[in-house]
DNA sequence: GCGCCGCCTGTTGTATACAACACTAGAGCA
DNA sequence: TGCTCTAGTGTTGTATACAACAGGCGGCGC
């Protein structure tokens, strides 16, 4: 019997691996945007060669994360800000439609996991850290999408977090916002949320998270406004 | 000086033009879902190898519309009716943020081609015809998507669309629904459409869009209720 | 007759060598 | 000195051969 099924080391599987780490060194800023990737040193490092990373690397790319520039280059994309301003309108609306669309009743393991969040971040505010406090962004945010049923605007939802929040980072580090505060805003809003799933109010914990995705963007607006 | 500068053999192009096609196949039911395709095939029709078909074929995987099986084949994904109906719920408040996230003044091109499209539907109403009507929804759909400004919305929507519309077609081709019926149908939606726009009523436009998105979806279940 | 095992075929996945391309540095020349 | 062209270097893109895998068919044992 084996233990960890999943770590089979199947075609599948080593796709999926490569693309997630990628996708995770991306989003918290270990390969900032404008960084270029070299395919022979990334496939060595995971022990296969430049064909089955090439597959992770045309992933990446249609999802807005990479783009490879004939003779030239790999590289993390950068984005505009004027998209940005787009994709942020666009995620208010479906951190919104988050707690309309088939809202799932407060499930006890997504409860578990929030109020673990929170406890981190809580701990987090103590010696703030910037990555640290990327990793647990991601991870509420991955979280609290399991509060719709509805997969397709889950995955939007995540692939639209991901495009952005390293950019939303990025922007936060230039303008020196004060990391500490900025978790602490960050733990009330887990505990908010929280509050408003105990009562099983799905919709108004979704719209808690617009706010605070909203207050966040507007914050880093005026500190990079000097910039 | 070269009068088709997109047409230059290089490998975005290629990949591009490779793209496109299969994907038209695939939405346009050529492709029906479940059939397997052929790499090898594919690649000689492309006048080239396997290795950047497959390039298109993992982008075409990302989008939810093809599955590669090691050692089997890459088949048309098929839709479970449970996601079409998450899908659909999504598709239609999508459809009103249209008309509300960046709403574009109306556009004289796009006005134009609306109109051209409209003529072309009722040309269509005379002799009805399956593949031509899908070939007609999904080009109204794409100009549609430019009431808005909104990249990230537009690009959604298509997305959304691509992947449910061909098993739309499935299944009312199977429900023996009236093509001739669902053609009048399809040229009143367009022709409401531009009188809202004719009045610059954007929000309206996406409005008498969802309406049909919902009434389509609802007669094509009600009508394979039976299967 | 029935079931199991192993070969055989066709498919996708991988490794590798090479082509196409972009950029740079330096020689040559005005 | 400054410009241009060219060779060189490093990158991504492509072709091809081979490995890994799944399924089916047929033979073999019972």
């Amino acid at each position: 019997m084996n233990l960890i099924p999943d770590a089979l080391p199947t075609a599948r599987n080593r796709f999926d691996r490569m693309h997630t780490v990628l996708r995770r060194r991306i989003c918290l800023l270990d390969y900032p945007p404008g960084k270029r990737l070299s395919e022979e040193d990334l496939a060595s490092e995971f022990g296969t060669s430049r064909t089955p990373l090439r597959r992770v690397l045309v992933r990446l790319e249609s999802e807005g994360l990479l783009q490879s520039v004939h003779g030239v280059g790999t590289f993390v994309t950068d984005v505009e800000i004027e998209e940005l301003e787009q994709t942020y309108e666009l995620r208010l609306e479906l951190a919104e439609l988050l707690g309309v669309l088939g809202p799932n009743p407060p499930d006890p393991t997504l409860w578990d996991r929030l109020q673990l969040l929170s406890a981190e971040v809580r701990a987090l505010a103590e010696r703030p850290d910037a990555r640290r406090f990327a990793e647990l962004n991601m991870e509420f945010f991955h979280e609290f999408h399991g509060i719709t049923s509805n997969l397709p605007l889950r995955e939007i939802c995540e692939r639209l977090f991901l495009q952005t929040s390293r950019i939303w980072l990025k922007c936060m580090a230039a303008a020196k916002i004060d990391v500490a505060a900025e978790v602490r805003v960050f733990a009330d809003e887990i505990d908010e949320v929280l509050r408003a799933l105990a009562i099983g109010d799905v919709r108004s914990a979704a719209l808690i998270h617009r706010t605070h995705i909203s207050m966040s963007y507007k914050r880093m607006r005026i500190a990079s406004r000097n910039l």
